[in-house]
DNA sequence: GACGGAATCGTTTTT
DNA sequence: CGATTCCGTC
C-alpha cells in the first residue's frame, strides 16, 4: 500500500505527532485541529511503518461513537480490518478485561453490569434496609460518594473512622453496598474502572501479559481522564514510555464529575522522555471565531498555553444581540434562523447552544409556531427507557436470579399481588441472612410463611422467570425470548392500558427492542464467550444506543453546550449568555469552576464554522420570578473588533409587553433583514437594525463598526450585501 | 394500588 | 414557573 497516504495529508504539527518516535507523547489539540486524524494516522504509523501487529495497539476513547469512529477511520485508510485491534471506550475495555479474567478478578463468570439507574434504585432499597433516613441521606448523594471513592480508587475497606459522622454513615453504606453488589453478581460503571485497575495491579502475570501485548496506547480526549482511568493507563505503559495521548486542557469541561485536568500536567512528570506537540492550526473556523475564543481562553491561568489560527481568512464578525428577554431572545434566533434557511442554508447547519436544559423550551416553542423542524438533544436513550428497562430486567433476571436489582424492579411490574408486606419479609430475609432476593422468595415459600394470596403470587412470578430461563437456555432465537418476554409477563398488556400517546410509545419501544434483539449481530466467537443473551444485556449496559435518533429530517439542533463539544456546526447561536446562568450561579465563588465555565464558553465558540451569534437577555423568568441579569462576563473578554452588536431599539427603553416592538416580522420583503452585514463606501461595514417604508422611501438603520448607528435612505446610499 | 393534591426544588453527562 | 416526587385518601 501507499504509505505516503499516511503521511501526505497532514500539516507540519500533526506529522510530528505521527511520526514521532515511539515515546510517550502529549498532543495538546486545539478545537478542529484534527485530533482524531493524528490519532488514525498515528495508528496506522504503527501498523505499517513501524510494523507493530493490530492487535499490540490499544486505544482507548470516552463514548462508543468516538471508539467506532476511530476504528472505521483507521480501516478506511488503511483498507485493513480493525477488528483484532483493541480500540474502545475506558468501561468497554475494562469489561473486556473483567470478563476475560473473571476468576482472577474475583467475580462471577455470568457478572452483570448496571447502570447509574439501576445504581441508584439499589442505594435506595439498601437505605430502607439499614433504617438509614433518606431525607438526611440522600440516595444521590450516597451514590455520588461511593462513585467518587471508587474513581479514586479507595474500597470501604481501605477507608477508615475519622471521626466525622457524616464520612462514617456514608463509610457503612459504602461497605454495605459493596456486599450486596458482590451478592448480585452487579458491577456499576465506577466498579468496571476500578476492578480493571486492580486486576492488573494485583496479578502479576496477567499485567505483564498486557504490558507486553499493548505495545502501543492511545488515549483520546485526555483532559477527561479521571484517576483511576489515568492509574489505569499508568500501570499498562509503565517502563514502557508507551503513552500516546490527545487532549485539550481549554476543553476540560467535566471537572465536576471527576475528570482531572491535571493528569495533563502529571503525565509531564510520570513521563519524562516524553514530547509534547501542539495542533494549532484550525480547520473549521473563521479568523474572527477563533480571535473570539484565544482572548476568552487567554483569561485563565495555568494553561499548557495554545493559539489556534487558521490560514482561511476572517470570515464573518460574531454577532451580539441583547434580547429584552427570553421570549424576545428566541423571537431573533428563530427569525435569523428563517432568514438562513429562506436564503438557501440547511437547518441541520444551525445549533442553538444553552448552559442548561431549561432553556430550550422557548426556542422549542418559537420553533414549533413556526413550524421550523428541530431536534433537541439530550433525553432517555433507547436503553434508558422504563419500558425497555423492565423489559430487560425480566431477561437478566432469567440469566441470574440473584440480581436484587432486576429483582426489585419487577417482582410486581405489572402489578401480580405481591405487595409491600410481603416485599418487606423478603429483603429481611435477605438482609439478615445475606442473601439474594430470589433465595429468599424460595425459603419463605419453602417454608411457609406467606397468606396464601402472596404465596401462589410469588410462586407464579418465580415461575414465569425459570420458564424464561428454559427458553433461554434452549437455545431459541435471543429475540423470541424478548417477544415472550413482553408478552408473558404482561407488560405490553399494562402499557397498552396506560392512558393515551405515553403507552401507545411505550408499546411500540417494547416492540423496537424484539427487533434490536433481531437485529443484534451475535458474534459467537467473542472474545469472552459470553451467550447472546449475556452479550445483548451487556451491550444495553454499556451502550444506551443515540438518542432518539429517528427522522434524519433537516432539524436546527438544540443542545447544551456540553453535549455540543466534538461538535460542528455552521452557524451557531450561543444564548443565555448572562451573569449567573453562564458563567452559573454556583459557579462563582470558586475560581477552579468559574474557569471550567470559561473553558465551556471557549468549547461553545469553537463550534462556530461560519457564524457565531451569542445574544443575552436583559430580563428573564426564572423560576417564577424575573431576574435582571448582567450580560456574562464573558462577552467582555471577547475582543470588540470581531463582535458587531446588534442593538435593535436604538431608541427604546423598556419593553411594555413580552411581544417584541422592533419591525423585523415576516412581513419585510427588504433584502436588508435583521442582523444582514452590509458595506458602505464610506461608513464601512455594518449590521441592518432595522427597516421601514417601502421602494424609494425605504430606509435602514445600520450599526457600523467604526461610524455608530446611521439611518441611510436606500435609494440614496451606496449599499452592499456582504 | 391508583389517583390527585401538596410539597419540593431547581447546572452540566457518559459509561 | 413547571416538573417531579411524596404522601394521603379512597
Amino acid at each position: 500500500m501507499d504509505v505516503s497516504s499516511i503521511i501526505s495529508p497532514l500539516n507540519d504539527a500533526q506529522r510530528l505527532a505521527v511520526s514521532a518516535p515511539m515515546q510517550a507523547m502529549l498532543v495538546l489539540a486545539g478545537a478542529g485541529s484534527g485530533k482524531t486524524r493524528v490519532l488514525v494516522h498515528r495508528i496506522a504509523w504503527h501498523l505499517k511503518i513501524n510494523h507493530i501487529a493490530p492487535h499490540n495497539i490499544l486505544a482507548v476513547t470516552f463514548t462508543n461513537k468516538a471508539a467506532s469512529e476511530m476504528r472505521h477511520r483507521v480501516e478506511e485508510l488503511l483498507n485493513i480490518s480493525a477488528r483484532s485491534m483493541w480500540i474502545g471506550t475506558f468501561h468497554g475495555l475494562a469489561h473486556r478485561l473483567l470478563r476475560q479474567h473473571a476468576k482472577q478478578a474475583k467475580l462471577p463468570e455470568t457478572f452483570q453490569v448496571m447502570d447509574s439507574d439501576d445504581q441508584l434504585r439499589i442505594i435506595k432499597r439498601l437505605l430502607k434496609s439499614l433504617n438509614i433516613d433518606d431525607t438526611k441521606w440522600p440516595p444521590k448523594q450516597v451514590q455520588g460518594f461511593i462513585n467518587g471513592q471508587k474513581e479514586e480508587g479507595i474500597r470501604a475497606r481501605h477507608m477508615s473512622d475519622n471521626g466525622d459522622f457524616y464520612y462514617r454513615q456514608m463509610w457503612q453504606v459504602y461497605k454495605a453496598y459493596e456486599e450486596l453488589c458482590d451478592r448480585s453478581g452487579l458491577v456499576d460503571f465506577a466498579e468496571l474502572l476500578l476492578r480493571a485497575h486492580e486486576l492488573l495491579r494485583d496479578n502479576e502475570d496477567l499485567l505483564s501479559f498486557y504490558r507486553d501485548r499493548f505495545q502501543q496506547v492511545h488515549v483520546d480526549e485526555f483532559q477527561d481522564t479521571n484517576t483511576i482511568q489515568y492509574a489505569w493507563l499508568r500501570l499498562l505503559t509503565e517502563g514502557n514510555n508507551n503513552l500516546f495521548v490527545v487532549g485539550d486542557d481549554d476543553q476540560s469541561i467535566y471537572g465536576w464529575r471527576g475528570a482531572k485536568i491535571e493528569n495533563i500536567f502529571n503525565f509531564q512528570k510520570h513521563y519524562p522522555d516524553h514530547q509534547v506537540v501542539r495542533l494549532e492550526q484550525n480547520y473549521r473556523s473563521s479568523g474572527h471565531i477563533l480571535k473570539a475564543a484565544n482572548h476568552l481562553i487567554a483569561h485563565n491561568d495555568s494553561r499548557m498555553g495554545k493559539e489556534l489560527w487558521t490560514d482561511a481568512g476572517d470570515g464573518l464578525p460574531l454577532s451580539l444581540y441583547a434580547a429584552f428577554n427570553e421570549q424576545d431572545e428566541a423571537y431573533f434566533v428563530v427569525e435569523k434562523i428563517r432568514q438562513w434557511v429562506k436564503d438557501g442554508g440547511l437547518r441541520s447547519d444551525i445549533a442553538i447552544l444553552y448552559r442548561s436544559n431549561a432553556q430550550s423550551r422557548q426556542f422549542e416553542e418559537r420553533l414549533m409556531t413556526t413550524a421550523t423542524p428541530y431536534r433537541v438533544y439530550g433525553g432517555l436513550r433507547f436503553f434508558e427507557r422504563m419500558e425497555i428497562k423492565n423489559a430487560l430486567a425480566y431477561l437478566r433476571l432469567s440469566a441470574n436470579p440473584h440480581d436484587d436489582a432486576s429483582f426489585e424492579r419487577i417482582v410486581n411490574t405489572p402489578t401480580r399481588g405481591i405487595g409491600a408486606k410481603t416485599l418487606d419479609d423478603m429483603r429481611i430475609l435477605a438482609r439478615d441472612n445475606a442473601v439474594s432476593l430470589w433465595q429468599a422468595s424460595l425459603t419463605l415459600l419453602q417454608e411457609n410463611r406467606l397468606p396464601p394470596r402472596a404465596s401462589s403470587a410469588l410462586q407464579a412470578f418465580l415461575n414465569l422467570i425459570n420458564k424464561l430461563s428454559q427458553e433461554t437456555a434452549n437455545h431459541e432465537a435471543l429475540f423470541e425470548s424478548v417477544k415472550y418476554v413482553i408478552e408473558a409477563s404482561g407488560l405490553i398488556e399494562l402499557y397498552k392500558k396506560e392512558k393515551q400517546d405515553k403507552g401507545e410509545t411505550r408499546v411500540e419501544n417494547l416492540e423496537e427492542l424484539v427487533n434490536a434483539a433481531k437485529l443484534f449481530d451475535y458474534d459467537s466467537n467473542n472474545p469472552e464467550n459470553l451467550s447472546e443473551l449475556d452479550l445483548f444485556l451487556t451491550h444495553a449496559a454499556l451502550e444506551a444506543g443515540e438518542m432518539q435518533g429517528d427522522a434524519d429530517e433537516d432539524c436546527v439542533q438544540l443542545m447544551t453546550l456540553h453535549s455540543a463539544k466534538g461538535l460542528e456546526f455552521k452557524v451557531v447561536f450561543m444564548v443565555g449568555v448572562e451573569e449567573g446562568l453562564f458563567p452559573s450561579q454556583q459557579s462563582f465563588e470558586d475560581p477552579g469552576r468559574l474557569q471550567e465555565e470559561r473553558r465551556l464558553c471557549y468549547v461553545g465558540i469553537t463550534r462556530a464554522m461560519q457564524q457565531l451569534t451569542i445574544s443575552y437577555a436583559e430580563s428573564r423568568r426564572l423560576y417564577g420570578k424575573d431576574s435582571y441579569p448582567r450580560p456574562s462576563r464573558f462577552i467582555k473578554e471577547i475582543p470588540a473588533e470581531a463582535i458587531q452588536e446588534i442593538r435593535i431599539r436604538a431608541n427604546v427603553t423598556r419593553p411594555v409587553a413580552s411581544t417584541p416592538s422592533y419591525n423585523s416580522g415576516p412581513a419585510s420583503k427588504s433584502r436588508y433583514k435583521l442582523g444582514q452585514a452590509v458595506r458602505h463606501e464610506k461608513f464601512g461595514d455594518g449590521v441592518v437594525l432595522q427597516t421601514e417604508g417601502d421602494g424609494e422611501q425605504e430606509r435602514v438603520q445600520i450599526n457600523f463598526r467604526n461610524a455608530g448607528i446611521k439611518w441611510l435612505m436606500l435609494a440614496y446610499a451606496k449599499l452592499d450585501l456582504i
